[in-house]
DNA sequence: TTAAGTGCAAATTATTTGCAGTAAG
DNA sequence: CTTACTGCAAATAATTTGCACTTAA
């Protein structure tokens, strides 16, 4: 079983073709990827797999509440990014090309985050600086 | 003429009954206001004033390039939000109630930003602090 | 008077959902 | 076998656009 088989089952779900064929795409080189669900929508057209538009999507949200993407809204237009790095890190975007580029947390040093209002709790913190 | 008609003819538009209504509602009580173009839509249907639905998003638009509004995007399910805090300033955002609480500049000094990419420059940076 | 603004309905875009069929455990 | 997953098409949600009509300057 490959390490994207085992990724999928070990995180609780059913290992299926179209989850292993995205986690492949997404996954399969190592690298920190950025991608709306259109991108892999007409990267799977090119490709051999035939997966629905709404298995992505899906698939996309699935990856996301098992830890395996994070998801990034608001970087324009209403369109979602998912990326494929989970750590905690921060994000340029450029504004023109809505391109994302990932920002080390340790070259964005926050001391301490004010207190947040009454009752709540901090659970994130996302930083976007975006450029031109 | 009122100090919001003058805001308006001053940012180079034409003072018209939509967008005087809509200054009355976003600036008229001189506080700051996180609204949705869907709560400024329903707050005029229980008003006297009517306005189209499709006229509330031209004239956000045109207020957020003429800088009397700030729009921040990406705070859940690809709503944008309207900010009349104009200022440089971040953002606690319940994920919860999706509700947005400003945080003043100097209560999140940011020392240095990072480099850009090769060939972009800085234009805003945008923190959001995420709370439940 | 005349270009900018408005209203309305239709178009677009991003995403979700319902449901019958398919496949994984 | 049985329940989760998929595909498809239709539904939804937020926002934009086209166009004839209106209105501010």
């Amino acid at each position: 079983m490959s390490d994207l088989a085992e990724l999928i089952s070990a995180s609780g779900m059913r290992l299926t073709q179209p989850r292993l064929a995205l986690a492949e795409l997404l996954f399969g080189d190592g690298k920190n990827r950025h991608v709306t669900a259109d991108q892999l929508v007409e990267q799977l057209e090119t490709s051999d797999t035939r997966i629905a538009q709404a298995t992505v999507y899906n698939t996309l949200n699935r990856f996301v509440r098992a830890g395996l993407l994070r998801q990034i809204a608001g970087t324009g237009n209403g369109v979602s990014i998912f990326d494929t790095n989970t750590e905690p890190h921060h994000h340029f975007l450029n504004e023109s090309t809505g391109k994302l580029t990932d920002i080390p947390l340790e070259n964005l040093p926050l001391k301490h985050l004010p207190n947040p209002p009454d009752g709540e709790t901090i659970i994130a913190c996302e930083i976007v600086i975006k450029t031109r």
